[in-house]
DNA sequence: AATAAATTTAAGAAAAATTGAAGTTACAAG
DNA sequence: CTTGTAACTTCAATTTTTCTTAAATTTATT
């Protein structure tokens, strides 16, 4: 049987010219080539080289030099590829994340991943917690950061970081006039904006001035874009809103209202190291992110 | 190190999804598989397959499977493609030929090849004989049919058969009421049409012939034209003559005024098995070829 | 929890590769 | 044409690798 071995030998003297100069480079004998070419041209059925010395090729020799180089190369660059691949040092990681994430998380985990991990590609998709959830387990993502609520026994979940709510309003409001932490009953009710993020906590106070806002956005952006404008202030993890300068956040009342973000994988099976480059840099960032106003 | 060997039982084993099978398969015993695996995941640095069973891959499995796959078959191929070419059922010939040969006896010898060795392809040219003398030795050709003269060191020449001169006239002509052999003087001076391949051949009444000729064409195909349209006679070696009916070819004086056509390699080298066969066929449809009129 | 199947491990056997030495062969210089 | 030298092959012994059998371990299923 033909193995790589065989042709790897046969490239190698077929450039040497000669025996001894490729049983160097190979780190063997010129007997042991000697015998594997002699066993390769028995395998193939023709000589490969014109005289015994091994300067010149026959047509066979020709054809089989262009056809095993190929293969050659091909082979060790797989097995290179593999190795890589295995230490994590390449691979497609494919991520799903909540915007916030996403947008405020993200850029600075994946920049920590470029200097360590060069040839790792990341794929990213920003959508929203149960969106992520499904991705994750219908295997079309690897890892997954969103809020999980509940038990999901297919899914191996783990807190990323607690992301406290805070209040968002333009500057110059006169919440930041004042000189204490916000309370309930400093918000107006006709001056709050609802958001999908800061329902369903399991606040009273926070349910009834939902109920009674006369505005409810679904987008981020257009929410933080509203609060920007004066329409209003908000209640928002500390994570989703831009550390840009034109909102000013307030620490919320209870360090309790907060959003847990987890980390989510598929239960059961090993990550690609890739994969847990990626993960290991995602949580060294949560770990030193801090929430403003904390 | 990583042999193919390894890639090809860790392919048969992912493909197969169990040891059992893809042992069978392969004509190997389960634990054989089972080290070759450990060896491989060894090499590699991680693990292959999710659990001890080897029903599902890991991230690193499905990247090596898909790395693998084309290594592996690109292995098979490229060796079967090598013995293929050395059992010469494929590989390109290249050859070269006078135009004569090109056209009459080539075309039942490449017939005959094809049905031998319907792999095999074939490169033809038609230059004249000196041009096919130059291709074999600039390597330009592997093999090349020509009239060669003297002594060619490097060349490797066998004679494929004697071409015998025949006069060629238009059907009616006065020669074809003769009810002998022509003869020189029967030759009206006016009447011949001097070509290449005529002269040179070192018969005094021939040389006097083309000397007073009032015409001499290179090309046969246009001499043959003006054979045709009753412009006169000529003489030319018989293979050179199409046999359809449109011209009478009658045998020459003496049977010595003969073209030999040869067959030419380059000395020293070996053919390809491909080569070889292409020179069968062309030795055996030649020995089948009997001249006209002989 | 017990059984059945699949896989791994270990040790010996078989196969293959490697080596050093001796023998050939080819090329080149005398 | 001979002889010398370098390149290559062959041979037998040794080492390395690979395979198999059989027992142990693990995993999944009833």
């Amino acid at each position: 049987m033909v193995k790589v071995e065989h042709l790897r030998v046969f490239v190698a003297v077929a450039e040497a010219g000669e025996l001894q100069q490729a049983a160097a480079h190979l780190g063997r004998t010129p007997a042991a080539l000697s015998m594997t070419l002699k066993q390769l041209e028995d395998e193939l059925g023709g000589s490969l080289f014109e005289n015994e010395r091994k300067g010149r090729l026959t047509p066979l020799g020709q054809f089989a030099l262009e056809q095993s180089r190929p293969v050659v190369s091909l082979c060790a660059n797989a097995v290179n590829e593999m190795k890589h691949f295995a230490m994590g040092r390449s691979g497609l990681v494919q991520v799903a994340a909540v915007p916030s994430a996403a947008a405020l998380l993200l850029p600075k985990a994946l920049r920590r991943l470029r200097t360590l991990r060069p040839d790792v590609r990341v794929q990213l998709r920003d959508i929203d917690s149960s969106a992520v959830i499904k991705a994750v387990l219908e295997e079309s993502v690897d890892v997954g950061i969103a809020t999980v609520v509940g038990n999901q026994p297919d899914l191996s979940v783990s807190t990323l970081l607690l992301d406290p709510f805070v209040w968002v309003c333009p500057p110059g409001h006169p919440l930041t006039k004042l000189r204490r932490n916000v309370r309930w009953e400093d918000i107006e009710p006709d001056d709050f904006i609802a958001n999908g993020l800061c329902a369903g906590l399991g606040v009273p106070q926070l349910d009834a001035l939902v109920q009674r806002a006369s505005l409810m956005l679904l987008s981020t952006t257009s929410l933080l874009g509203f609060v920007r404008a004066a329409m209003g202030v908000t209640l928002l993890p500390a994570l989703a809103v831009p550390n840009d300068g034109t909102l000013v956040t307030l620490p919320c009342q209870s360090k309790r209202y907060v959003r847990r973000l987890n980390l989510i994988t598929r239960a059961g099976v090993t990550l690609a190291p890739a994969a847990i480059a990626l993960i290991d840099a995602v949580k060294a960032e949560a770990e030193a992110w801090v929430a403003p106003g904390a």
